[in-house]
DNA sequence: TTTTAATATTGCAATATTACGATAATATAA
DNA sequence: TTATATTATCGTAATATTGCAATATTAAAA
């Protein structure tokens, strides 16, 4: 029914569609290391819910992981970061303003 | 709870987190002028979908209206779009990889 | 092996989103 | 004014998202 890159952006944009993955997101970046394991007290919700909200920013490929003593690490996976900024800046530039 | 810019980023990314949305702008940006009341034929949902995801779009400033002849016309706002831009050229460009 | 500390999963309730038929509102045309 | 064509709103059903308590899993430490 709709182009794949357009279900693609959608489907992207839907991850950064919450502030709680916005603000995992800005955290992570921030730090030199990747201990991660205080993103329940930075965020301020449940640890549960900050699993969850880890995993669908993994699913669209934004984390990569990998074990450091006992607890998992995340870091952000500069490949597809760009590439999803890169698909963001290809969709607000394709547009037409001659009109009304 | 999270900060202001977190908020608002998220609240535009919620409404391109649509592939109808991405879609109607993907479609408006192409036209020419702004006869929009063939959204419906092209994106292929019924009427009152296509008005909700409009009003959707229009919450967040990214289309401006002006009646012409009895057709309701659509246009890109183009400040708040370039607005939009680079808010997202910014929270992709403050980010560390500087882990894992 | 048993504890300990961390993340993941499950189950569920509350809320939000999506889509559309029916209907209302709006503005031009006859 | 009445018809016509277009967009907006209402009501509602189906589905998706969100958050968290309870519990499971995992891996290092004791």
């Amino acid at each position: 029914m709709f182009t794949s890159s357009q279900n693609e952006l959608a489907q992207v944009a839907k991850v950064l569609a919450h502030p709680a993955r916005i603000a995992i997101l800005d955290y992570i970046s921030k730090q030199q290391g990747c201990i991660c394991n205080d993103l329940v007290d930075v965020i301020g919700l449940a640890q549960p819910t900050i699993s969850q909200h880890l995993n669908e920013i993994k699913k669209i490929g934004l984390l990569k992981g990998t074990f450091e003593g006992k607890n998992l690490c995340y870091g952000i996976n500069e490949e597809r970061w760009e590439e999803l900024q890169q698909s963001f800046q290809v969709f607000f530039s394709n547009i037409n303003f001659n009109c009304c």
